[in-house]
DNA sequence: CCCCTTGCTGCGCAAGCTGTCCAGCGATTC
DNA sequence: GAATCGCTGGACAGCTTGCGCAGCAAGGGG
């Protein structure tokens, strides 16, 4: 389990272009059509590649606002406050943490003044003791995957100084 | 600028079955081939749609564990310190906020041991006063962007009841 | 009221890709 | 030595893509 360097260099390919299909792929890859197609298939049997779903923008979507907000959970009222939050469009996201907090969401919205109302519909709840919330002003690491997979992909390949 | 009930449910469409391609989306939505290579378009024109790179899982890749830092940052140091992040594979994102910290990155990690060891490589710099870091125990809402794009979606249709 | 622009439809075509086989072959394992 | 595994290179039919075109309905402007 884990991933080689062909993997890796295929994964960082069709981050770049993600349209060339499985032909191109094999081209640019130097390898045979029926090894990136066992490759794919692998990594996507494995998990390593949940999908190739469209990366929507939320910004372009008219919510450029995104922030963080920590909430402290009434004991036992985890799982209300999870189907509460689930409802919420503008929640991206939601952790469990260890931590001061009890969790951790995402949420973005239209504006500043818009997240107000929205910080007023997730925190408009019952188990919600308190939250903190964190303005992202920049977002200078998009979220990235590739150094990562690059790490993985090495570590297949190590190879001791002897 | 925004998108209307069909490019929701043509989002919709690809984000369940990424791999089924225009002519057939156009089927499944009952529209002709030439609308949906037009709203594919444009909406990547637009930067609603900003590709569609592989997902993968760092679970999947051997990094398991999944945590949240808030970074404070030496007065002026922002630059250096986002430099420093950059290189470390296991910072899947950072953003700078407002409130209690300065930053709040993105980690994962081979292990709970392991995220030490991340954690020491993060905060291991001058411009770092301190960190705190929530470990992910549970994973709620992963990540997901549909129930924004349908009450995106569902904006254009705005019927005002007179 | 008419005209123009815009977006959708339905069609056709050539070119290219996909899915799926197959046999051969070197390396690794038992 | 024999079996297994992964990669190669090739072949095939069937389907999809990229592209262009004409018709048509709806909405906006003059």
């Amino acid at each position: 389990m884990g991933i080689d360097p062909l993997d890796g260099r295929l994964i960082k390919l069709l981050e770049r272009e993600p349209r060339i299909g499985v032909l191109e792929a094999s081209r640019r890859l130097g390898v045979a059509r029926g090894t990136v197609q066992a490759r794919l298939d692998r990594m996507r049997a494995n998990g390593v590649i949940r999908g190739f779903g469209p990366q929507v923008d939320p910004a372009a979507l008219g919510y450029p606002v995104t922030a963080f907000a920590t909430l402290e959970i009434k004991q036992g009222q985890g799982p209300d406050v999870r189907a509460h939050l689930a409802t919420v469009p503008e929640v991206l996201e939601l952790h469990t943490t260890t931590g001061h907090g009890d969790m951790l969401c995402r949420l973005v919205a239209r504006s500043n003044a818009d997240l107000q109302r929205v910080i007023d519909r997730v925190v408009g709840f019952d188990g919600i003791v308190r939250a903190s919330t964190a303005i992202v002003m920049e977002n200078p690491v998009p979220l990235r995957i590739i150094p990562l997979v690059e790490q993985a992909a090495q570590e297949g390949t190590v190879q001791d100084g002897t």
